[in-house]
DNA sequence: CACGCTTGTGATTGACCACTCACAAATATA
DNA sequence: TATATTTGTGAGTGGTCAATCACAAGCGTG
C-alpha cells in the first residue's frame, strides 16, 4: 500500500502536495485519537513520510491540528454554500440541513473532528479558530436565508443535536428514546 | 496546599473516601486535558496520594475515566431532578432548563467533561456509558414533563447548543453572531 | 502484644512521544 | 556540467506516561 517505489530514485511531490495529503491523513488520526491522542508518527506512516518531514511541513504539531480544525471549518463551509446554491429563504436553509444531516452520515470523520475541536476549546488558539469558523457558518446561513434569530438559533440547535447523537451511534444503533428524540429534529420541519 | 502532616504518623483516609476525592480532581484533569491529556500522574499529585495508589483504586486510567464520565451523567440527572422537584409539564421543563443554563456557567468543568465524553464515543465502552446516562436523561424528562416528541427533541438540541457556545466562551468573551444565536435558546421559550 | 487487613509508597520498566540536527537525494537553473 | 534549491530521511534526545511489584505503615481484634 506504500506509495514508494522499491529500489530508490523516488519521484517526488511539492510540499503543498505533500501538504494537502498529511492533513488528510492527520484528520483521520486527530478524530479518531483527539488532540494528545494524536501521533505525529502514525500520521507520517500513514501519509508515507518520515516523522521528522511533518514537522518541516507544518512546524509543530500544534500547528498541524489547527491546520486541520480549519480545513474542517471551511469544507463545512463550503458545503453549505454548494447546498445552498442558488436558493434563498426557507428552501435554502432546508438544503442545507438535508445536506449537513448527509454528510455527517456519509463522513463521521468530520463529524468527530467538531467535537475534538470543541473538547479541545481550553486552548486560546483552537478556540480562536473554532469561534470564526462558527461565525463564518452563523453569518452565511443568515444571509442566505434571511430568517429570524429565533429560526436560526434553531437550526443550529438541532445540527447540535445530530452531533452527539450521531457521536453516539444513535442512527448506526438505534434505541427507541433515541429515535423519539430524533424525529422532532429533521430538515423538513423547519418552517414555524 | 498539601494536606500530609510534616513528619510521619499520618492518619488515613478509607478507600471510598479517598476514591470520592480522586474522581474529583479527575473529572478536572480529563475535562480540560481530554482522555489521552490526562494523565494518572498530575491526578495522584492534586490528589495528595502517590500514582500506584491511583491504580490500586481504580485499576487503570481508563476504568477512572469511565467512573468520571458516570458520575458525571448521575450528577447531571440528579440536578433534573432538584431543579423539577415537584414541579410537571412545561413547568418542569423550563425550572430544569434554567437550572441548566446556571450549572453550565456557574461549573464549566462538567460542560467540558460532557465533550470530552463526546469526543471520545469512539471508545466502545465510553459510548455505552454516555448512552446509558444520556438515556436515563431523556427519560426522566418525558416522565416528568409529559411533553410530545418535538418539544423534548427542541429541549435537547438548545441544552446542545448552549454547550458548545459555551464551550467557545460565547458567554464569557461575546460576540454578537453569538449573543444573537444564543437569543432563540433562552428557557423561557420552550413553550409552543 | 501479635496477627491480619486495609491503606499507602518508592523504585522501576518498557513504550511512546514531540521535536532536532546533520546529512542525502532529487530537481531546477545557469 | 556545476551550482543552488527544494524535498526528504536516519539517528537520536530528553521527557512523560501507564502500569507493576515488593514492601512499609497504620488500624482493629484476639
Amino acid at each position: 500500500m506504500t506509495t514508494t517505489p522499491p529500489t530508490s530514485g523516488t519521484t517526488r511531490s511539492t510540499a503543498s502536495e505533500r501538504r494537502t495529503h498529511v492533513l488528510e491523513v492527520a484528520t483521520r488520526e486527530f478524530a479518531t485519537r483527539g488532540y494528545e491522542g494524536g501521533s505525529t508518527e502514525r500520521i507520517a506512516a500513514a501519509a508515507g513520510i518520515s516523522q521528522p518531514y511533518v514537522f518541516r511541513l507544518f512546524g509543530s504539531k500544534h500547528k498541524l491540528f489547527l491546520a486541520v480544525i480549519e480545513q474542517c471549518l471551511d469544507d463545512t463551509l463550503a458545503m453549505f454554500a454548494t447546498a445552498a446554491a442558488d436558493l434563498q429563504g426557507e428552501a435554502a436553509l432546508q438544503a442545507i440541513g438535508e445536506a449537513y444531516g448527509e454528510r455527517i452520515l456519509a463522513n463521521p470523520m468530520m463529524l468527530q473532528l467538531q467535537l475534538v475541536g470543541y473538547a479541545s476549546c481550553d486552548d486560546e488558539l483552537v478556540r480562536a479558530s473554532m469561534r470564526a469558523g462558527y461565525r463564518r457558518l452563523v453569518e452565511y446561513v443568515e444571509r442566505v436565508s434571511g430568517a429570524d434569530e429565533e429560526t436560526i438559533s434553531l437550526f443550529f440547535a438541532r445540527g447540535m443535536l445530530l452531533n452527539v447523537a450521531t457521536s453516539m451511534r444513535l442512527d448506526r444503533d438505534p434505541v427507541d428514546w433515541g429515535t423519539r428524540l430524533m424525529e422532532g429534529c429533521r430538515p423538513e420541519r423547519y418552517s414555524p
